[in-house]
DNA sequence: AAGTGGTCTAGACCACATA
DNA sequence: ATGTGGTCTAGACCACTTC
């Protein structure tokens, strides 16, 4: 364990015990240098890390103090599908149900960015049941090559991931009830209620992909974990 | 712009690009020194905010590569319903259902961890009409005073978000049929679906407070962003 | 005006993974 | 054995904010 790390934890753990409360003022770094016989920047790094998981609030001239406890963002599993099924012990598979030019206005009218798009639509599979249905429209100038790709046996997802360099997203999670057609592939009642994961994709300001996914509501949770940082 | 941010922004830009390929070993640290005229602690600290953010893989003795794309995790909002309320410029409220002394399998079998427990239900409510209905159970031993607190006037999210130091968390996220208890509660139909949010809160090893809250699907969606950080 | 955090330098030692 | 990243020191200057 590192001296930063240490002095880090043992102030985090006094505040998680209450032991410090909320709006205390910590000892300002040249006491703590002191204190822990360590150097101002060891010290520092630690306070920034406490101010960066939100445990503390720092303001030059007046000092650090414990920030007021707050829960409001946590990190979230985004599904990886093939991975998901994988870690479950099934056995993952692709069916491609419908391919096709398409615009951008295709599965959302408020596309401020025109131009062509592919349109892919197909199931996930897990043991060779439907575990997830997904539509996905793939912005064909941002994604050079994507009009040879063999969408029959790759899933769009990862032949994406595995080339485009890197990406902004946005998701959507919301609760819907599956449409007959949903329900039809997925061999799920009509209405059934179904997790839906709507992610929007950027390459700087392009738009590379815009996909919606539906998981019946039985079959899949989304689970995330906030705590202490590191 | 500090200079490790400008370095640390300047190969992001050249990795989102698509310049710096994945798999493509970046120079070594007093490379990078020489090239920006820093000191060596600057290239460090803006190679480690490029791996944190998941751009780059370091290996000691290997060097720094870029990193595969990945979009496995995002930042999710987590609820706290009387702000998304007043955000959506409507007026919250909270009416409580029920208050009783509980077990900790009151509201799940898995607890590991025994104790008595405060069971407390009741609705949010946002400009009258019913926004979500919550279930929460809290442990006595690890918030004094809860016993004493009104729940006739407070929601307990955010008495306790008040009063307890800190906590860990542990996000759970379904689609459900409304039972016809929550239907009615929500004045929905029976079997609509809904988004139902489970959390599990400690303050170190101890629970603190467990809760399911389940949201109309058409009323609310979770939004996560997930893009280069800070 | 003074004190605080924010950042940077130049140098050092070490653990570790690879060659 | 060697080179890499990981961490730390001691000191410095600066920007900002409150006093």
């Amino acid at each position: 364990m590192t001296i930063a790390q240490a002095i880090r934890d043992g102030i985090a753990a006094r505040i998680r015990s209450g032991e410090l409360k909320p709006g205390h003022r910590l000892p300002v770094e040249h006491e703590m240098v002191a204190a822990y016989g360590c150097s101002r920047a060891t010290v520092s790094k630690a306070m920034a890390s406490l101010a960066a998981a939100g445990l503390i609030e720092r303001r030059r001239k007046a000092g650090s103090f414990v920030a007021r406890p707050h829960l409001e963002q946590a990190v979230l599993a985004v599904p990886d599908i093939a991975r998901i099924v994988g870690e479950r012990g099934e056995v993952y598979g692709w069916r491609l149900a419908e391919r096709r030019a398409a615009k951008a206005t295709d599965l959302a009218d408020d596309d401020p960015h025109p131009g062509a798009r592919l349109f892919v639509a197909g199931t996930h599979l897990a043991g060779g049941a439907p575990f997830a249905i997904e539509r996905r429209l793939i912005a064909l100038d941002a994604v050079p090559g994507v009009e040879e790709a063999d969408f029959e046996r790759e899933a769009p997802g990862s032949w994406l991931l595995a080339r485009i360099p890197w990406s902004e997203a946005r998701h959507r999670i919301d609760a819907v009830a599956a449409s007959r057609a949903d329900a039809m592939a997925l061999g799920i009642a009509s209405g059934a209620p179904c997790l839906r994961i709507e992610r929007w994709t950027w390459r700087g300001a392009s738009p590379v992909t815009h996909v919606v996914q539906v998981f019946p509501g039985d079959r899949y949770s989304l689970v995330a974990r906030f705590g202490p940082s590191d």
